[in-house]
DNA sequence: TATCCACAGGAAATCAGGGTGT
DNA sequence: ACACCCTGATTTCCTGTGGATA
């Protein structure tokens, strides 16, 4: 049956647009707080400028560069001073320009599609299928290709996010190791790896063969930037991005602090800045104040908290429902072990429908992922006699956990399902000895 | 001090679903 | 149609473990 709207609260889009147009213009460049925005000037990063100069300087005469590794935590401009290097290399005058071929490891995650990405970004057309071929036959072809197309110049191979290609120890040094041995079989190409990664101990995995090429020259450490230095960041971008004026006073400072407090994650205090932008915009009001910064902060959490649960596979958000349902329905509220956690995972995958139970061992590896991810705390502990478990906590509200999970529709019937093995005294008395432990 | 609980988590195998060239 | 390839998710098999208890 239709509702009845009353007239006066129908939303006019006309009117809307109209109102968007005249009000308060704030944004006068977005992009320009976006993290992959490359800036005119790279503020507190000279240091790494100069020593990727000075590594990849011999292009210019045609010879090969060393390759080498970057580190720094996420937000510490590692891929933006990459990147702010090339375009100046580029600038230069030279006879053959050198190529940048760009791989995030993180999204092109596989061997083959590291080579498959390599050699379509190269040849534009003719590209090679996503999946299907053996590797070594890409791995000639892409032979082929670089001597034909980039010809006697450098192709630099930038691997962003290379820890994430080593979590796979035996695939992942392959490949590099694959990579590094390209100049060995090229003819007139030559070719140098990049390195970017988050971790420092990531070189610990890496097999000694390819550590001999790729760790030889020393790394390009990236600090943390300071609160400070993510002021003169802030102020810059602010600069482009907004219109005179419309920034009041501390809003800056203001989110500097807040990112740097969060080991100065430079793409953080960006965010902070354009979401409270945005929420200003949204508001109609002409001048951003800290007020919308904070908002932001809050905002930003719960968006990321949101779409990190929505996007997760449907077994990880059924088992986040289980410890949902033990912490809502068990009379001691505050304790969950993985027993517990299966237990009940168990339990409502027979109730829904459609759903194949997966193994304990399975379950440990998606409670580790929630726990990376921050929405629940798990610290083993022994027990001692009686035995070692996880003790788990929800990280988020329940009432936010609840609002999420109620968005996915094989979960939203389930929430109000009371647990048998809540029913019985096994949680609670175990819950009991482990309150004493504790 | 040996035992033993209740799991943790590494490594390799398996499976299903996408594809290939011949 | 066929033999084969790559990938991601999962299973199978397995070894390891901190400390209360007997």
């Amino acid at each position: 049956m239709l509702k009845n709207y009353n007239k006066d609260f129908k939303f006019n889009i006309e009117k809307f647009y109209k109102d968007y147009l005249i009000g308060a213009k704030i944004f006068k460049n977005r992009d320009a707080l976006e993290s992959s925005y490359i800036p005119e000037e790279l503020p507190h990063r000279d240091r790494q400028i100069r020593e990727i100069a000075e590594k990849t300087a011999c292009a210019l005469f045609g010879d090969t560069p060393p390759s080498f590794l970057c580190y720094g935590m996420t937000g510490t401009g590692k891929t933006a001073t990459i990147r702010y290097v090339s375009q100046k290399l580029a600038q230069q005058d030279m006879e053959n320009k050198p190529w940048w071929i760009y791989i995030n490891c993180n999204v092109v995650s596989t061997p083959y599609r590291i080579l498959a990405h390599i050699y379509n970004t190269i040849a534009r057309k003719e590209k090679i299928p996503p999946t299907g071929l053996p590797k070594d036959i890409i791995f000639k072809r892409l032979l082929g290709l670089l001597d034909q197309k980039v010809g006697n110049s450098i192709c630099f191979l930038v691997l962003d996010e290379i820890d994430i290609l080593i979590e796979n120890k035996k695939a992942g040094n392959e490949i590099l190791y694959d990579l590094t041995r390209l100049n060995v079989n090229l003819d007139v190409c030559k070719t140098s790896l990049i390195g970017i990664s988050n971790k420092l101990k990531f070189k610990e995995n890496l097999d000694p063969r390819v550590i001999s090429s790729l760790g030889k020259e020393s790394p390009i450490i990236f600090h943390p930037y300071n609160a400070n230095n993510l002021k003169d960041i802030l102020r810059d971008r602010a600069n482009i991005a907004f219109y005179d004026g419309i920034l009041k006073e501390g809003v800056i400072e203001l989110c500097a602090a807040l990112a740097a407090k969060e080991d100065g994650d430079a793409r953080k205090a960006l965010q902070l800045l354009r979401k409270a932008g945005e929420l200003a915009e949204r508001a109609q009001n002409k001048t951003i104040s800290t007020d919308f910064v904070e908002r932001a902060q809050l905002d930003l959490e719960k968006d990321y908290i949101k779409e990190y649960i929505l996007g997760m596979p449907l077994q990880a958000q059924i088992i986040l429902t289980a410890i949902y349902l033990i912490l809502k329905f068990s009379r001691e509220r505050n304790i969950v072990i993985s027993g517990d956690i299966y237990g009940v995972y168990a339990e409502i995958t027979q109730i829904i429908p459609g759903i194949n139970q997966l193994t304990k061992r399975s379950i440990s590896d998606y409670v580790n992922e929630l726990a990376l991810a921050g929405i629940i705390t798990a610290d083993t502990k022994s027990m001692g006699f009686y035995g070692r478990t996880k003790i788990i906590n929800l990280d988020i509200d329940m009432k936010i956990a609840e609002g999420i999970l109620r968005k996915i529709d094989k979960i939203k019937d389930i929430l109000n399902y009371q647990p048998v093995m809540t029913q019985t005294d096994r949680v609670k008395l175990r819950n009991d000895v482990f309150k004493k432990l504790i």
